[in-house]
DNA sequence: GGACGTGGGACACAGATGAGCAACAAGAAC
DNA sequence: GTTCTTGTTGCTCATCTGTGTCCCACGTCC
């Protein structure tokens, strides 16, 4: 209900001190002595007041707005850039910031992102998210240096920014984990074909757990294709369609859901059972398939939530100068991915 | 790569002129005459220094902010969420705003969803977007009226704020059309359960399709069921569970993606293919579900790009005094639902 | 001596902050 | 016991942040 008309020097009068007083009062700035009572007739003023400090003239004086730049890539696209947003949120809330989102995309031109940082800097924002829509290398405009960044769910190219990814490589781990604890010893891989970090340490980490659980990791099958429900469809099509079927692998680890979504698909109309023929594991934890496939897939969570508060957190310790990102910088932080069980794992058939 | 330092006096100083002139110069004020060769000199020293204006120190000078505030209930909850903000964003960025955004819960208080309204009105926003995740009627916080706003995506209980809403009846129309226009006679509709405008209106434009294609839209059946996946697999059995084969609707209207998703698995379970035996239509246009099914599911599409940019835009007129919004509070605007055909309809099996 | 063309000074926006001033008390010097 | 010193308390003044804008000053030409 705070009347924006109300300010400092209104307060000042109602509780007949001057301006430096309320400040001071309002402020708790500790090198000030003001009398309880005086301190007491400046609250209630500015209570009754409804007064509420401008934080643009606050902010012009400080040289600090309290706001924390966000540049989300593919915000509608993927479910994804809202977990990092929501988390980013509930983090600066809770230490009093705000949060100034631009849309951006992945694929933009290096000048117009620039020109998106740009537009952050020009409201001064004390710093500056950079999320990105899955984990990769890229390359960030310049002026990204010029106030506290941290860059989420990406590495920079050149890598001197503190960043946050997923730990692709326990993920995977994981995943596969749960298929050998199940009894599996014949395991599919069906990877994606972009040539990003999660595409190589899901394919290094599938083989190592093979191979460290005394299988064959380098001669278990893995089909690649790309991303997508029908990509995921072709591989397991190839993987499952084995002549031989004691050779026929009884699990699937999927790239990710839409990919393990057309393994379902495949696994349908080759009269599969799952998870009664055919184990299937995914990634990614996308609410909308993982929970609404039948059966449930289990599948690994990527920790977009907890990035997008970690991120924020050590961005505000850096704003607030409690922490040296460049300190940070060196190595990327890396977040777990836990294991989200539902009904796609079974022993496999004896 | 402007220098964060640079103010108009800098400029000033450079140019050998007045800060006054720089600002004349840099705001091509009208009625400011300045020599072409002046105007030159401080353009070219503003380019060299990188001048960049302080946001802040303007806003706090003119009253505004070119700032956007949008709270968004449940961002990461759903892809929708996304959309109206990535609408909202693009508007904003076209017409030289910014977007604040804050999260907030459909579920929480009106207390604390009024401390959101609190801090983006502190931070001194032009405007208010105030969207939400589904379309209801919605209690909106008292301190949304201190500043222009728009309802995205609901209506307001006593509705006196401007707002922007999906054409339900209008998307149902086109959904059931679709199906009727296939030569569909026997049609059911699998309803939602909740008690929101879209569960009436579109049940509504169901029976009125039907009735006005000189069937028996009365008598058409209607199963409820929670919105969800298993929700819409239990009706769909049960629609489609009539001992009279002859009697078994040939064409189902789905609340929503989600249980369409469940339709599709009732489907499959008693042997009928889609659309060969049984044709689909959904609504939502949740791409990761009805793209992804197979095969793709014909759905209706909720503009919440559009409007989230409508509000958008209507809110920015209206900061800029060339709307009246009170003028347009006195009936939400409707948004159309286009159809999304994709390969679930065909004609019913002679 | 106006009219016109050019440009600058001063103040406002809302609040933060270091320096400084008045009032009073305690202690010290005479 | 008075006066001076020193210190403390309680509060205010002036100035600053970077820009926009009203109003006025100066010079020149008719």
């Amino acid at each position: 209900m705070s009347n924006k008309n109300i300010g400092i020097k209104d307060v000042a009068v109602a509780a007949g001190v001057s301006v430096t007083t309320v400040s001071h009062v309002l402020n708790d700035v500790s090198y000030a002595r003001i009398s309880p009572e005086t301190r007491n007739k400046v609250k209630s003023a500015a209570e009754q007041l409804g007064y509420g400090p401008n934080r643009l003239a606050q902010a012009l004086r400080t040289q600090r707005t309290g706001m924390l730049g966000l540049v989300s890539e593919e915000i509608a696209t993927t479910p994804h850039a809202g977990r990092i947003i929501l988390g980013a949120d509930e983090a600066a809330k809770a230490r009093g910031y705000g949060l100034m989102i631009i849309n951006t995309s992945g694929s933009a031109s290096l000048e117009s992102r620039r020109a998106d940082v740009e537009a952050l800097l020009e409201r001064r924002v004390d710093g500056i998210l950079y999320a990105t829509m899955y984990h990769r290398n890229v390359e960030l405009p310049a002026n990204l240096g010029s106030v506290p960044s941290v860059l989420v769910d990406s590495v920079a190219r050149g890598g001197n920014i503190t960043a946050v990814i997923p730990d692709e490589d326990g993920g995977a781990r994981a995943a596969v984990g749960a298929l050998l604890e199940a009894g599996h010893t014949r395991v599919g891989f069906i990877n994606n074909t972009d040539d990003v970090p999660a595409t190589r340490q899901r394919l290094q980490a599938f083989r190592a757990m093979l191979t460290e659980a005394g299988l064959d990791g380098d001669a278990a099958p893995v089909e690649s294709e790309v991303s997508e429900v029908h990509g995921g469809y072709e591989a397991a099509r190839r993987i499952l369609a084995r002549e031989d079927r004691a050779d026929m692998p009884t699990a699937l680890f999927c790239y990710n859901d839409r990919m393990a979504m057309g393994a379902y698909r495949a696994a349908a109309e080759l009269g599969l059972s799952i998870p009664g023929d055919l184990s299937v594991v995914g990634f990614d934890d996308q609410e909308l398939i993982a929970a609404n496939l039948h059966p449930g897939l289990t599948t690994v969570a990527l920790p977009h939530y907890e990035m997008g508060a970690w991120a924020t957190e050590h961005l505000i310790d850096a704003v607030e100068g409690k922490t040296d990102l460049t300190l940070m910088a060196l190595h990327p932080t890396i977040l777990g991915c836990p294991l989200v069980r539902r009904d796609s794992i079974a022993a496999p058939r004896p």
